[in-house]
DNA sequence: AACTCGCGTGCACAAACGTGCAAGGAGACC
DNA sequence: GGTCTCCTTGCACGTTTGTGCACGCGAGTT
C-alpha cells in the first residue's frame, strides 16, 4: 500500500477516496453530532465495529483534529514562565512525577506527535535530527497534507541499527509520509572517524546541496543528547564513540549535543575536537532557521537543555511537566 | 464573571478555578496522551466517573474543541456547488434523509452551535434573530471566552410563550453567556397591530441605540421563516397574525421571511404592507452585516431559502443534506 | 444548634466501544 | 480456472465509558 523506498515519487497513501468520504461523514455525526456509532452505522448501512474502525482512521489521518485551549485567564504558569524568562514557548506535557522515563519519552512524544502539525506547513523545509527521541515521535505522527515541503536530515546515523531505534531513513520516511513531503535523506555515519574524510566528503556536489538546504530551513527540530546522564542517548551506545571521546568530551566540559554536534554548559561549542568529525550542522547554521522545536523528555536531560538554551538553540520547547519545573525552579 | 445586565443579575459561571485546571489536564491525558480514563482517574486522585465528567466539563465549556477537515482534494460536492452558484460558504450538515423534521433541526442546530464559534470573536457586535430555529441553537452553543462582544436582538417577541421555544431574553442571555458578551435586549411584540405605534416607538432615544447598533453590526445570525409551509414557523402560530394577515401574505406573494421581515420569491419586500408592522431590521440594513449566517433545516424552507438568497441575505449558511442538495438541484 | 439546600463524590449498573478472529471477496499471478 | 494473498467485514467478547442514585460535606437560614 504505501510505498516505502527511499525516495518514492510516486506518493500514494491511496486510501479508496469512498473510505475517507465515509470516514468524514461519520467523523461528523460522532463529533459534531454525538451520534453513538450503532446510530451511524445504521446510516452508512454498515456493522458498528466498521464505525469504529472509520473513526479510528479518521482521527489516524487528521480527519479529525482535537485541540484543547487553555483559557486565556489561566495560561499554565510553567509555559508563563518559560516564556519570560527565555523566551521560549513551551509545550508543557503533563506526566506524573512517578512515572518512568520510558513512560515519560513516549507520552511527551504522543503530545509532541500531535502538536507537531501545527508547525508544518506547506512549501516549508523542514530539518529532523536522528536520535530516541525523534524515533518516538515520528511513531505518532498525525498526517497533514502539505505542498511542496521537504523533510530534511540533519544529522548521519551510520547504518547501524540500535535497539529501539529506526534506520534514519525509516524515521524520515515516516515524517515525509505524514506531510505528504518529499525526504532529503543524508547517508553517513553519525561521525566520521577522521575529520578529513569529512571535509572531503562535505567538498561533494550532492553533500553541500544538502547542507545549502540546511542552511535555509523553516523549522528545525531536534532533542537533545546527554552524553553523562544516568541514562544516557543512543548516540553514545551505538558504538559511535570510544572510551577516548568520552573522556575528552568531558575534559571539555560538554553537557550535551544536538544532532551530534557539542556544547558546554554555556552554550558554547568552539574548540571541542569532536565536533570537527561530527555531521549534523554547526549552531550558526541552526539558528538560521526561524522556528527551532525541541523535543525533551526527563529531568536527566535537564543540563543538555540548559545547554542549548543558552546556545540559543530553541524556540519553541516540548517538555514534560517534571523538566519544565525543574528548568524553572533553579533557574 | 459575566454580567447579565437584564433579567437575571446573578449569572456566575464561575467554575472554581481548580476545576478548570483538572479539566484542563484530564484533557491533556486523555485527547493527547490516550490513556484511559482509569488511569487518569489514578493521576488525579480522584475517581474515574469524576474524570468522565471532568470531560464532558472540558467539552461542554469549549476546552477541548474538535474539528473537521476535509482534505483539500475532497471538499464536498454540494458546499463546492453552493459556493459556485450562489457565493454561498455552506456548511453541509449530513443527515439521512427520511429524518423527521424535529430530528433535522436539532441535528442542524446541534452542528450550527459547534461552528458557531468560528465566526464570533471579540470586539464584535452580533445580532441575533429569535425563532424556533435560533432557539434550538442556543441550546447547544459551546462557550468562547471574548472580550468586548455584543449580542443584540434582530427582532422583537412579543411576551408570549410558545410551546418549546425560549423567552427572547433566556434565548439571547444563552448567546451572551456562552460567549461572555454583553447582550441588548429589544422589548417589542414581534409585529406591532398599527404601524403607528411602531413609528412612534422608533422614535423613542432607547430603540434608536438599538437600531443604531443594528446597522453596523459585524455578524448577523438567523433562520428563515416559512409562513406556508406544512410546518408553519413558530411566527405564524403564536398568535402573532391574524387570518387576514395571512392572507395578505398570501396575495403578495410572500414565500417567508428572515426577523420577521417578509419577502418574495425574487428576494424584494417592498410593498408588503405587513412589514410595516414588522420590528425586524430592514434588509438594506441587515446587508450592512459583512457576515450573514443563516440556519435552515427542512425541505419544506426551501421556497424561502431561495428568497433569502435572491434577497442576498446570506454568505455562510448552515443546513442539512437534502436542503441543500434540493437547493442545488433544481437550481 | 438544627435544618435545608446545593453540590461534588463514588458506587454500581447499563450502554457504548475497541479488537482478535474467522469468514468472505477482490485482485494478481500461475 | 485455480489458488494465493491481502484486505475488508461482522461477530463476540472484554474493556471502557456514561449516568442515576445515595451519601456526605459545607454554607446559608431560622
Amino acid at each position: 500500500m504505501t510505498w516505502t523506498p527511499q525516495d518514492d515519487p510516486d506518493r500514494s497513501p491511496e486510501v479508496p477516496a469512498g473510505k475517507t468520504r465515509d470516514a468524514l461523514r461519520a467523523a461528523h455525526l460522532y463529533y459534531m453530532q454525538d451520534l453513538t456509532m450503532d446510530a451511524i452505522a445504521a446510516e452508512l448501512h454498515t456493522s458498528r465495529s466498521s464505525v469504529s474502525r472509520l473513526l479510528s482512521h479518521a482521527r489516524a489521518s487528521g480527519l479529525v483534529e482535537i485541540s484543547i485551549h487553555s483559557p486565556l485567564d489561566l495560561p499554565s504558569r510553567l509555559e508563563q514562565e518559560i516564556l519570560e524568562r527565555h523566551e521560549i514557548a513551551a509545550h508543557v506535557v503533563p506526566v506524573p512525577d512517578q512515572a518512568s522515563d520510558v513512560d515519560r519519552l513516549d507520552r511527551v512524544a504522543l503530545s509532541a506527535a500531535r502538536i507537531l502539525g501545527r508547525f508544518i506547513d506547506s512549501n516549508q523545509l523542514v530539518g529532523v535530527a536522528w536520535g530516541s527521541t525523534m524515533s518516538a515521535v515520528s511513531r505518532h505522527l498525525v498526517p497533514k497534507s502539505t505542498h511542496n515541503s521537504e523533510i530534511v536530515q540533519l544529522n548521519g546515523a551510520g547504518n547501524l541499527r540500535t535497539t529501539g531505534i529506526l534506520y534514519a531513513s525509516e524515521l524520515l520516511r515516516r515524517f515525509g509520509d505524514a506531510f505528504g513531503a518529499k525526504v532529503q535523506q543524508f547517508p553517513v555515519p553519525a561521525f566520521f572517524d577522521d575529520p578529513a574524510t569529512k571535509e572531503a566528503f562535505w567538498r561533494e556536489r550532492s553533500t553541500k546541496r544538502l547542507l545549502e538546504l540546511q542552511g535555509r530551513l523553516d523549522v528545525a527540530l531536534f532533542g537533545v543528547g546527554s552524553p553523562f546522564a544516568e541514562v544516557a542517548s543512543r548516540v553514545y551506545q551505538g558504538g559511535y564513540l570510544e572510551r577516548d571521546d568520552y573522556a575528552a568530551l568531558s575534559a571539555d566540559g560538554v553537557v550535551g549535543d544536538v544532532a551530534t554536534v557539542f556544547y558546554r554548559a554555556d552554550g558554547s561549542s568552539e574548540g571541542i575536537p569532536l565536533n570537527e568529525r561530527a555531521t549534523g550542522p554547526d549552531f550558526g547554521v541552526l539558528r538560521r532557521a526561524p522556528r527551532r522545536i525541541c523535543v525533551v523528555s526527563g529531568r536527566a536531560k535537564l543540563p543538555s537543555l540548559r545547554g542549548a538554551i543558552a546556545a540559543g538553540l530553541i524556540t519553541d520547547l516540548i517538555t514534560d511537566e517534571g523538566t519544565a519545573r525543574a528548568l524553572v525552579e533553579h533557574g
